[in-house]
DNA sequence: AAGTCAAAGGTCAGGAAAGGTCAAAGCTTA
DNA sequence: TAAGCTTTGACCTTTCCTGACCTTTGACTT
C-alpha cells in the first residue's frame, strides 16, 4: 500500500492540508527528481487522484519558468463541476434534463436559471453537433460557478 | 467443518477480533500462497463471507501495489455473525440455549423470536447428527443477520 | 522583430503487477 | 440423486510506471 503514485498523492495532499492552503505550486521535474521517478508520473498521479471530481483543479505552464498549480475547490463549486462533468459526449435530451434539475435540486440554479437553460437547448436542437452541445453546457455551466 | 473458506474466514476473522482492529489489511496473492490456495478463492471468501449484511466493508484496488481491505461496520449485524460463531460443533441443549438467549440479551431477537428457535430445537431433538444441528442453527441466525 | 534554443510540462503506448469474474468440476448432505 | 457450497483455472480489467517523443514558453541573438 506504499507505491510511487500513493506517495506523490500523499505528498501533495501533505502540503495542502498540513499547511491548510487551498492551494500549491510545484515543479514536475523537481519532485520527480525528490522521489525518484519519472516525471510522467507526477503527471500520471495527477491526472489520477487530482480529478475535479474529487475537488481538484490543476493548472500548469510549459516551457522555461514553467510549473503546476493545484488547487482544491471549496464544497459549491464542486457541484457545479460535478455537475459538468456528468455532461456525456452526446448529451440527449435527457442527460440535460437530468444534469439541469440536478443543479436546481442542489439549489445552485434558480427556477428561472434552469428555466432559461432548459429553453435554451430545447430551441437550438439540432442546431450543432451532439459533441458542440456538450461543450456548450459544460461551458455554460462552470461559468455559473464563478457568480 | 474445516475447508478453506472456513480457514480463510477464521484467519481475516482472527486478525479482526484477536488484535481488536475495525480494519485490516492484505494482498490476495500472497494470502493464497500463504494458504497454498488458489488466489480466486479469497475472492470467494470475501464475497460470501464479508458482506455488508454480517457488517463488513471489503475495499480493493487492482494494479501494481493492489491490496484488499477489509473494514467491520461496527453494529449489530456483527452481533449475529459472533453468535453464528460460538455455535459448537456439537451443540447440546445447553450450547443452543446459551447462544439464543445472548442474542436476546443483545435485544436482537424478541422474547417471540427466541421462544420459536428454543421450541424448534426442542422439537426437534434427535431429529438429526448433532453436526447438522449446528448448521442449521448456524444458519437460523445468519439468515436472520439479513434482516 | 524574428528566429533559435533550451527548459519546462504533456501525451501516449506498452509492459508488469495486482485483483476480479465466471463457468465448470468437486464435494457434502439431505 | 438433487441442491447447494467449494475450489480451481483461464481469462479480463485496472492500476502503475517508464521512456520516447511532442508542444509550449521565455530568453537570447541577430
Amino acid at each position: 500500500m506504499s507505491n510511487l503514485a500513493d506517495i506523490i498523492e500523499n505528498y501533495i495532499l501533505g502540503k495542502l492540508t498540513g499547511e491548510q492552503r487551498q492551494f500549491m505550486i510545484l515543479r514536475r521535474n523537481e519532485l520527480a527528481e525528490e522521489l525518484n521517478c519519472a516525471p510522467s508520473q507526477i503527471s500520471y498521479v495527477l491526472s489520477t487522484r487530482f480529478t475535479a471530481n474529487r475537488g481538484f483543479v490543476v493548472e500548469s505552464r510549459r516551457g522555461a519558468g514553467g510549473f503546476v498549480r493545484i488547487l482544491r475547490i471549496p464544497g459549491q463549486q464542486l457541484i457545479y463541476l460535478k455537475a459538468a462533468n456528468t455532461v456525456t459526449e452526446d448529451p440527449r435530451p435527457e442527460n440535460i434534463e437530468v444534469v439541469i434539475s440536478n443543479l436546481e435540486n442542489h439549489q445552485m440554479l434558480s427556477g428561472r436559471e434552469s428555466e432559461l437553460m432548459r429553453q435554451f437547448f430545447r430551441l437550438t436542437e439540432g442546431h450543432w453537433s451532439l459533441a458542440e452541445r456538450a461543450r456548450i453546457l459544460r461551458k455554460l455551466i462552470l461559468r455559473l460557478s464563478d457568480f
